[in-house]
DNA sequence: TTATGATTCAAACGAACGTATGAATCAATG
DNA sequence: CATTGATTCATACGTTCGTTTGAATCATAA
């Protein structure tokens, strides 16, 4: 009854780590929890990943070399389309957000799970973690930030930054589903499923987006910061 | 030479839990560090407040009540001056996003550290912490949703209570300022101060969420979700 | 001054954490 | 079958956590 194939046992604790992280956050999860629900032996996360910061590295480099790939993939098929034209931010948004939020229909993505999870990591207070996610985005986003510079000439860099920032944010906090103030949807949204409710969720988050992405410039009390 | 003042213990906690809550979370902040940063007695918590959980729930308390009352008082003051007529939804939104935002200039409400802590508790994956957060915003957020329901009739209730939670999870990146992806921004705001951030960053989010919350609407793939 | 209640203090408690160890078990090769 | 290297296992280590305790200290009023 050799139930159990070589690697297995690296996988099974991903996937236990993947959905306690995402559950309990980065301190939330012990490695008793991890190793308990994955059914393997406590010391098997060390010997397999060395520590538990490993073990959390390698959860988020398994799904987010993929993810960043692919939204490097969709820009280039957006730029060549548009054959030396600036691609439209509607295309833009959609190659990184978008991209994101389609990774929940694939199961062996980590769909839903890891979406959760990577909503929930951008608030996560821990040095370590933040610095895990500024590596493994840094190339990505100066590709996104040069294509949106090209897409809105007429707004200043700055303010593009910062709606980028805020897109992020939006982005985050939705699919992170903490419901932090759970009653601001509680009528609704309860009886539906994960999945229902992200795919209602992401035609009306790119509406958002967008909209906050194109918005009339802001009006500066004292005049512009740059001027 | 009493330095001490009478109550000046309980204060002494309650500022020094509220920067390390901000700066490291509520598992990432430590009663020894709490207190030893308070200069007072390891035991001095539990006697005061009972235990960590009590202490952070009047963290929120002490800043919380005074914001929510003052977010009553700027939509009341919206709503008599629109003489039964819907206010406008930049009114709303400033009395609601602007309320807390303007927080951050007054050192005695908390300032930019209370701001900071709001910002990430609305990510923390603590059971606890979100009941909390539910408990204090529940009337408060009954009101405005209301409000945003009159000042936009021709938008579909589901569609609004969504803007509403990205408009939230927007603001709530912003201020957190984790930067937990450091290089969207990582030129030129570096050298700012937290207020001048701040300064800068208010009307750019107010004008990012009205474009947000004034979006056309979303299409969907398969019919509206209602129909 | 003495008595009383509130507060502070040093010290310890048990529990949970991440990690390390060395023996037991497994799979593959000669 | 015997051997070897990889993996799994029960167990323990040292640390840190939130909390508790009982004595010491303080402020106040009789």
């Amino acid at each position: 009854m050799s139930e159990i194939r070589p690697g297995d046992t690296r996988d099974r604790i991903l996937d236990a780590a993947e959905r306690l992280f995402m559950e309990n956050g980065y301190d939330g999860a012990s490695m008793r929890q991890i190793t308990g629900e994955a059914g393997v032996n406590l010391a098997a996360v060390n010997y397999h990943f060395g520590s538990k910061e490993a073990l959390i590295s390698e959860v988020f480099r398994r799904r987010l070399d993929w993810l960043n790939e692919e939204r490097m993939r969709a820009l280039d098929a957006h730029e060549a389309a548009a054959e030396g034209q600036p691609v439209k931010p509607s295309a833009i948004v959609d190659a990184f957000f978008g991209t994101m939020l389609r990774m929940a229909e694939d199961e062996t993505l980590g769909g839903v799970t890891f979406l959760r999870l990577l909503g929930r990591t951008l608030g996560e207070p821990s040095q370590f973690i933040r610095t895990l996610m500024a590596h493994e985005y840094q190339t990505v986003m100066e590709r996104y930030k040069a294509a949106l510079f090209r897409a809105l000439p007429e707004v200043p860099k700055a303010e593009i930054v910062w709606r980028f920032h805020f897109m992020l944010g939006a982005t985050s906090y939705a699919i992170a589903g903490t419901d932090a103030l759970r009653l601001v949807t509680d009528w609704q949204i309860e009886n539906e499923g994960e999945m229902d409710r992200l795919e209602n969720m992401m035609p009306r988050l790119m509406s958002f987006l967008l909209g906050g992405l194109r918005a009339p410039l802001p009006q500066f009390p004292g005049g512009p910061p740059d001027a």
